[in-house]
DNA sequence: ATGGCGGGTCTAACCCGA
């Protein structure tokens, strides 16, 4: 089973790509971050017809998050229960940036994590109390489902290794040990990074900046990642990181990456 | 060098991303 993540910057821009990437790709699970479409205006039918299901949480200009699959998810979720509208918490949540489904015996967690914009912003703030509830409400749902995965774009460079220049780099926000700190109890939870179970290339990275020629000069990033449970990790047989679509003409800033399982 | 690019939408002396 093939599961893969991709932050596409805009689905009504990037769904040619996701098409042709599918087409040649045919994952089981193929999770995307900032489709920045509303639900009404969600691409099911051309999906479908590619023979991929959807599911999806959206909404204007920002976030917005979907599940393809090749099968019928069961017990679809949308948020972070604590965070809900309504749910009376000082810290609900009006954006788009979680979706959850079950195929077969696995859980799909497909998170869009905050970016944080700048270490003294109110968005680092939130991002950090929106790390919390994502860690307590995955502690409680491991225990209901124990073959759990957790993919998306993280906006969190784990590790110096990571980061294409950790010098240039200190005291940013994707970097800094708070949100690196919220990366490791997540681990501590259970949940390896699967890209970190095999031997890789130095240097790959999941995401280079649009500017500077980043891509060319290979000044990029990895946020993106794919943690599974315990219980999963002994079935797991590869993760890359999928270069090609980041070539391309128009492309997402993100590039896809896939775990086997 | 704080902007460079590329999405969005209130099409701008705009906002946001990472």
């Amino acid at each position: 089973m093939k599961l893969a993540t991709w932050n596409v910057n805009s689905l009504k821009v990037r769904l040619p790509q996701v098409l042709d990437w599918l087409a040649a790709n045919p994952v089981e699970v193929l999770c995307l971050q900032e489709t920045k479409q509303q639900d009404a205006d969600f691409p099911k039918d051309e999906l479908l017809a590619a023979g991929y299901h959807s599911v999806f949480s959206g909404q204007k200009t920002y976030n917005g998050v979907a599940i393809l699959s090749r099968e019928e998810p069961s017990d679809v979720q949308m948020g972070i229960p604590a965070l809900r509208p309504g749910s009376g918490q000082a810290f609900e949540d009006e954006q788009k940036r979680v979706i959850a489904a079950t195929f077969g015996d696995v859980r799909v967690v497909n998170v869009y994590i905050p970016n944080g914009q700048s270490i003294d912003s109110d968005k680092y703030q939130y991002k950090l109390g929106w790390l919390k509830a994502l860690h307590d409400w995955l502690k409680q749902e491991l225990v209901r489902y124990p073959k759990l995965v957790l993919l998306g774009d993280y906006n969190i460079a784990p590790e110096d290794r990571d980061v294409h220049d950790p010098a240039a780099w200190v005291g940013n926000v994707l970097v800094s040990e708070p949100e690196r700190d919220a990366f490791r109890a997540l681990q501590a939870l259970g949940l390896k990074d699967s890209y970190r179970l095999f031997e890789q290339t130095e240097k790959t990275f999941s995401w280079w900046d649009y500017r500077m020629m980043a891509f060319r000069r290979n000044m990029g990033l990895r946020i993106d990642h794919i943690l599974i449970s315990e219980a999963l990790a002994p079935r797991c047989k590869s993760c890359v990181i999928d270069k090609a679509p980041r070539k391309l003409e128009r492309p997402s800033d993100h590039t896809p990456v896939i775990v086997e399982l």
